[in-house]
RNA sequence: GGGCCUGUAGCGCAGUUGGGAGCGCGUCUCAAUGGCAUUGAGAAGGUCGAGGGUUCGAAUCCCUCCAGGUCCA
């Protein structure tokens, strides 16, 4: 089986505009080779054997092929798939079916150069009820990753066609056996919606499907909506019965194999949606104007039947993958059986995490970083259990990225960040382990000292939760020590985190709040007062126009008049504001009635692609609907804004020529008063290389480049080599930002955003700050223009001040500093040598002199033992210290009391000698009553403690007390 | 967005009821061996992540923030 030979075979069949018609592929089963008819199936076991398997048939890129061509031949534009990641639409973590990209054209707020298309659609499922992660790999079809085939029709053919077709490519281009096909038809098991008499009439008319396959289904199975409210409509689908043996509850009690029901055997193929109606948020049904066809057939399912598999990764779409992981790990096919979870779960992740960092994902501790992130770590995870021990997925997403990346462009044209990021990632998870992997230690220790054999489930999910070890590899461990691991009390532990986390704000879908603009958008257009295409707005032109008050909004409900102090968001025919979007802020300025009322603008949003609205208050008069007014936008503050917004440019062209072709744009915000740049690198920028780019940047700038906009197909922007973001449609047309002469410019990016004219109208740009957002994202922050020149101004005055200070010109400033820390270093250095010699030598006096019990500055006798009292000028606690380890160096035996004032403040150090400690006699004891004589508190240990206090007058008193303590510890 | 963990010398880390900022590796100097690997002696190097608070006294306790890790959304 050659991989190679396979391309090959399908670029010619692919010119040859052939199809492979397939005969029944399940008699070519090896595992039973003579099985006749009735009994032509193998048993189905869960864990088939994926090793060289013959598939014969067409191969996955064929098969994709044939059905893009098929619709084509009907009339259909090639659509590429949107990418993985939807950037406009936040309430999605990854685009997860074929109509995320087409979502505006049925909620009627967006339109395509065409009315029929067909797309292979990329997709990412990762959490739901039929869909969790750690799923992925027990059962033989279940993906991360997965391509979704469809056509579609905006407005054009409807059910006739759709059935027509989707018969037409499974029984005659495809071979499918007709007798085995059922379809299954929308009939209201609850309201009033009646049967698709229209659907269950085509498949009877247009297709030769037999009668008593057409079946009937509910709104459960049959009728499909995309939220509470919106675009939906009954739903027609056809099943395979790929016969008895593939039923895999055969041995439930009371088990019908049936279309719909739980089993394996029959295998829902396709799913014809037919959008008809409009869903109020009342829950009522209006019929749409445009009706809709939306189809979806699951790409690797498809390729299992054409191939003849039991299993989706028996296909060719992912045996290269575990081929290729057997090869590195030089196993033999029996080791290569042993463990077909871990083979799947590799071939399943690799491929996804390929895609996703292709389409711009990079793994992080948020969102959909994180599940990137744990899809690596999975992966990794299971092919250590295969006994990987380096970083392997690189190796396999070259696999994937030669396979797939002829469909898939973006897989090559970023091949180095994938492979990159995921070895980044692995090792990443190692230091992760490794660090976990000791505390893991500490937990075994304490239970060998305590005699346990089990690990609590709290421990186990705390060392999961705070350290990342994952409960596989926590048992794995223990189990080789003897241990065992409570899992169940693992499972509550996990509930209890997921309640305490909370169900926090996510995405929440907020259909209510758009829903008052898609309302009024829809209105406005029916009464003509705007055109199809919604606002006339154009911020690339003028600051000021004239134009109409077509509608008028307040906390969310439309009203005909504000008041004077109205917070209000206006709604005209045109606009020169700029709406805030691409990460720029939306243009501020006042909209007003000349002599009349004037209302403050705010800011500017696009609710909708076709809706402008300005928020702001009245602030003088009183606005109605229908009115004329003049819009102006605030021209200094737009000025500052493209400054800013021309130097993102200038600064990504730049961190791409000083840091490398690596770095792609991850968002940014450009704000008037300075602008935000994040992309990703792996480490920090070092000081050097920012300093390089500031100055590249300010070169451009001087070389007063022209900035010109202009519009080119995406493909076209593309070859000439703009730089694209992640996520922008295909097959529309787009506006392009070109820095430099157009025979060679110096910058060529996608760009909706408002820019200079000319690179000098920038002005000075600067740095800010340079930091991290998440892992392999870092941030720039820096001002240009007017913000600048202020920050620039700002400095220098602060280092003249300095200088002044230093009685020294700027430019020595640094050198003066140096050279005063040193001598200040230097002398503090010498005043503690003076001050310990005049310690000692005071220490040498008070030595000498013999005082009575209650003095201080001596030497006092307490029954016997010496006691050295005194206070010291311009000490520290360090320096008494000091002093009483003298004490103690001379006197074998005896207690020294120190004190100062430091500040305002006593101080007392009091030392006892080890053998008086003994004797009872504790440094401890004797410094409290004397600390609360100066109004403080003290303590320490039995042979050193201090003490501080309030009241400076009272620390003689303080000190005599300790001879007198002393004398009373020895007695008592 | 929420929970938990971690920020101490260039690196890796210790620091136990609040009371002398330490260990290992590395760096520098000197010495030993013919040279090196090495060994011995000594030295430099710290705003204990930042800022507040409690206290006579905070790396340690409390609060806020920042950064990193990790799990859940």
């Amino acid at each position: 089986m050659s991989y190679n030979h396979r391309h090959d075979r399908q670029r010619n069949s692919h010119q040859a505009g052939q199809y492979t018609k397939v005969e029944h592929l399940r008699k070519r089963d090896p595992t039973v080779p003579d099985a006749g008819p009735t009994t032509r199936c193998a048993p189905v076991c869960w864990f088939t054997d994926e090793v060289f398997m013959s598939k014969p048939g067409p191969t996955s890129a064929e098969i994709r092929q044939q059905f893009l061509d098929f619709f084509v031949s009907k009339g259909h534009t090639v659509v590429p798939s949107a990418s993985l990641i939807p950037l406009n639409d936040p309430t999605l973590l990854f685009t997860n079916a074929g109509m995320n990209q087409f979502k505006d054209v049925f909620l009627g707020v967006g339109s395509r150069p065409y009315t029929r298309a067909v797309d292979s659609q990329k997709c990412m499922r990762v959490s739901g009820k039929h869909n969790d992660l750690e799923d992925v790999g027990k059962s033989p079809y279940h993906h991360t990753f997965f391509e979704m085939l469809g056509n579609w029709s905006f407005g054009d053919y409807y059910k006739k066609e759709a059935i027509q077709w989707a018969w037409e490519l499974l029984t005659d281009r495809w071979g499918l056996p007709k007798d085995e096909l059922f379809a299954t038809v929308f009939e209201d098991d609850r309201g009033d919606l009646g049967r698709d008499q229209e659907a269950s009439d085509c498949w009877l008319s247009v297709t030769d499907v037999q009668p008593d396959h057409v079946l009937y289904f509910g709104r459960k199975d049959n009728f499909w909506e995309m939220g509470e409210s919106g675009p939906c409509g009954p739903c027609s689908e056809i099943h395979l019965d790929r016969g008895q043996a593939f039923c895999d509850l055969s041995d439930v009690p009371g088990h019908t194999c049936r279309v719909n029901g739980d089993c394996r055997r029959f295998l829902e193929v396709w799913n014809l949606v037919f959008i008809q109606y409009n869903r109020h948020v009342d829950g009522k049904l209006d019929a749409l104007p445009a009706k809709h066809v939306d189809t979806g057939m699951g790409f690797e399912r498809m390729v299992a039947i054409l191939q003849g598999a039991h299993s989706n990764y028996e296909t060719d779409l992912f045996s290269g993958t575990m081929s290729r992981t057997q090869a590195l790990l030089g196993h033999t096919d029996a080791q290569r059986r042993a463990d077909p979870v871990a083979y799947r779960v590799i071939a399943d992740h690799a491929r996804a995490s390929s895609f996703l960092i292709a389409d711009g994902a990079l793994p992080g501790n948020l969102g959909r970083g994180y599940v990137l992130r744990m899809i690596i770590r999975r992966a990794a995870r299971f092919g250590k259990r295969l006994g990987f021990r380096e970083p392997f997925l690189a190796q396999l997403a070259e696999q994937v990225i030669g396979e797939m990346g002829g469909f898939f462009g973006e897989l090559v044209d970023r091949r180095e960040l994938v492979l990159q990021t995921l070895t980044t990632e692995e090792e990443r998870f190692q230091r992760t382990l490794d660090a976990a992997m000791s505390q893991l230690e500490e937990v075994i220790a304490e239970l060998q000292a305590t005699g346990q054999r089990t690990i609590d489930g709290e421990t186990a999910f705390h060392l999961y939760a705070t350290f990342g070890l994952p409960l596989e590899i926590t048992r794995d461990v223990v189990q080789e020590r003897g241990f065992t691991v409570d899992e169940s009390d693992f499972r509550a532990a996990s509930e209890k985190h997921k309640q305490a986390s909370g169900t926090g704000a996510f995405g929440a879908l907020n259909a209510e709040e758009t829903g008052v603009y898609v309302r009024l958008l829809a209105e406005l257009v029916d009464r003509g007062v705007l055109s199809a295409s919604g606002v006339d707005h154009d911020p690339h032109g003028q600051l000021v126009q004239h134009a109409n008050v077509v509608a008028l909004v307040m906390d969310g409900h439309v009203v005909d008049s504000a008041e004077t102090g109205a917070e209000v968001e206006v709604v005209l025919d045109s606009t020169p504001f700029y709406a805030e979007s691409g990460g720029q802020v939306g243009d501020s300025g006042t909209i007003r009635q000349p002599d009349g009322w004037l209302i403050e603008v705010a800011d500017v949003q696009k609710p909708l692609p076709a809706l402008v609205v300005h928020r702001g208050r009245v602030v003088r008069g009183q606005i109605r609907t229908g009115e004329a007014a003049l819009a102006v936008v605030d021209a200094e503050r737009r000025w500052d804004i493209m400054r800013n917004h021309t130097a993102t440019h200038l600064l990504h062209q730049e961190l791409r020529e000083v840091l490398g072709r690596h770095v792609l744009q991850q968002g940014s915000l450009v704000a008037p008063d300075r602008f935000r740049f994040d992309f990703n690198h792996p480490t920090l920028v070092q000081r050097s290389e920012l300093d390089a780019m500031e100055q590249r940047v300010n070169q451009v700038i001087l070389r007063n480049l022209p900035v010109a906009a202009g519009h080119a197909s995406l493909r076209h922007a593309k070859e000439q080599g703009a730089m694209a973001l992640f996520g922008e449609k295909y097959g529309e047309v787009v506006r392009t930002i070109q820095v430099g002469e157009p025979s060679h410019p110096y910058s060529l990016e996608l760009c909706g955003g408002t820019h200079v004219n000319q690179t000098a109208e920038i002005g000075l740009f600067h740095i800010v700050s340079e930091g991290s957002v998440g892992a392999n994202v870092r941030r720039i922050e820096a001002v240009t223009g007017r913000a600048a020149q202020a920050l620039a101004h700002e400095q220098f005055r602060v280092l003249d001040r300095a200088a002044e200070q230093l009685n020294t010109n700027p430019t020595e400033v640094d050198r003066k500093v140096a050279a005063l820390l040193e001598d200040i270093q230097r002398a503090e250095k010498e005043v503690a040598q003076l001050q310990r010699a005049l310690a000692r030598s005071l220490l040498d006096r008070l030595m000498d002199t013999n005082v009575p019990l209650g003095s201080t500055q001596g030497v006092a006798n307490a029954g016997g033992v010496p006691v050295l009292v005194a206070t010291v000028e311009n000490a520290t606690v360090d320096s008494m210290r000091e002093m009483s380890d003298w004490f103690r160096d001379r006197v074998p035996s005896g207690v020294a009391a120190l004190g100062t004032v430091s500040g305002d403040r006593p101080t007392l150090v009091v030392a006892v000698s080890p053998d008086l400690v003994d004797r009872g006699v504790r440094a401890d004891k004797l410094i409290q009553p004397a600390a609360r004589l100066i109004g403080g508190g003290g303590g320490g240990k039995a042979t050193l403690s201090q003490a501080g206090g309030r009241d400076k007058l009272r620390l003689t008193e303080a000190l005599a007390l300790v001879p007198c303590l002393v004398l009373e510890m020895l007695e008592g």
